[in-house]
DNA sequence: AAGAGGCCCTGATAGC
DNA sequence: TGCTATCAGGGCCTCT
């Protein structure tokens, strides 16, 4: 499901809703995720505070009152459900939540506060929750990571040192998390359309025209699946079990077989696995 | 040491 | 209808 546009939409509303919330208690219905949820975990959380909900990359970071981090990773089906208790009454009693949009199956969390609680559901179980004890471990846990698109490190200089004697494609380089965050692949199709690259052509062979467009196309891409509410393929859902709407402004991504959509161009979008992951593009007009 | 490939898991869809 | 195969938005691990 979620790369970085459909996690900062998560994200908002999260923050809107929880922020000086008080956890009032949790329900772990499946600890078996990507990674085990801890033991300690409701412990972790229960009677903290919700400072507010952050995000890096495809990570939620959620800032509790004790200066200790919860964060969640919605893997590839992960998505939150915001449920308001019916009653309004005391939260402890799950009956009293409901909502036709809440799904009947893998429901393995939930976070109870006064007036609603928060669903994690993921059929697939990719996703996971971390705890972070403080901002050194949550500094620590990234650091790793490359910058996401939109901070001013990712300029020509730090592309440039990247790319030195590599030989792997600029799709599989928009994908590694180490290089740049936040980019999944729905959008690293969608980039290099923009950015009129071949998806298999050798960082090596990039050119400096090529690198700013890069900079300058994963910038715009996100932020206009931001602003659309992100992507919905098959599972996102916003905090409300609304789709997002960016699948509309889709240029190639899941288009095989149709036109380009470049005006002049009279190309085929086709479609084709480049390693295990399947990749949209124009042989036209993409070099 | 970089990079390709397999794997974690369930569900939807396609093809027979 | 019911079987099987394939594929799905992520990331980590292993092997070469």
């Amino acid at each position: 499901m979620p790369e970085l546009p459909e996690v900062e939409i998560v994200r908002r509303s999260l923050d809107k809703k929880t922020k000086n919330k008080k956890v009032k208690k949790v329900l772990i219905r499946n600890r078996n995720l990507r990674t085990k949820i801890p033991l300690h975990f409701s412990k972790f959380l229960k009677g903290k505070k919700i400072i507010k909900v952050k995000r890096f990359s495809k990570y939620l970071i959620i800032c509790l009152s004790n200066k200790s981090y919860c964060l969640l990773h919605l893997g590839m089906s992960g998505t939150i459900h915001l449920i308001y208790n019916q009653k309004k009454s005391l939260v402890t009693n799950a009956s009293f939540y409901s909502s036709p949009l809440l799904p009947k199956k893998h429901n393995h969390v939930e976070i109870f506060f006064d007036e609603f609680k928060i669903v994690y559901n993921d059929p697939r179980r990719f996703g996971f929750f971390e705890l972070v004890a403080n901002e050194y471990f949550l500094v620590k846990k990234f650091a790793k990571l490359g910058p996401e698109p939109f901070q001013p490190e990712f300029n020509l200089n730090y592309i440039y040192s990247f790319l030195k004697r590599k030989k792997k494609n600029i799709k599989n380089l928009l994908l590694d998390q180490n290089f740049v965050s936040g980019i999944g692949n729905i959008y690293a199709s969608e980039i290099l359309f923009l950015s009129k690259i071949n998806p298999e052509k050798k960082v090596f062979f990039l050119t400096k025209k090529d690198c700013e467009k890069i900079i300058l196309n994963s910038r715009k891409v996100l932020i206009n699946a931001i602003k659309k509410g992100g992507s919905s393929i098959r599972d996102f859902k916003n905090t409300a079990g609304k789709q997002g709407n960016f699948q509309k402004n889709f240029k190639v991504y899941e288009r095989k077989g149709l036109n380009c959509k470049r005006s002049n161009c009279k190309g085929i979008i086709r479609k084709k696995i480049i390693s295990n992951r399947s990749s949209f593009f124009c042989s036209m007009c993409q070099k």
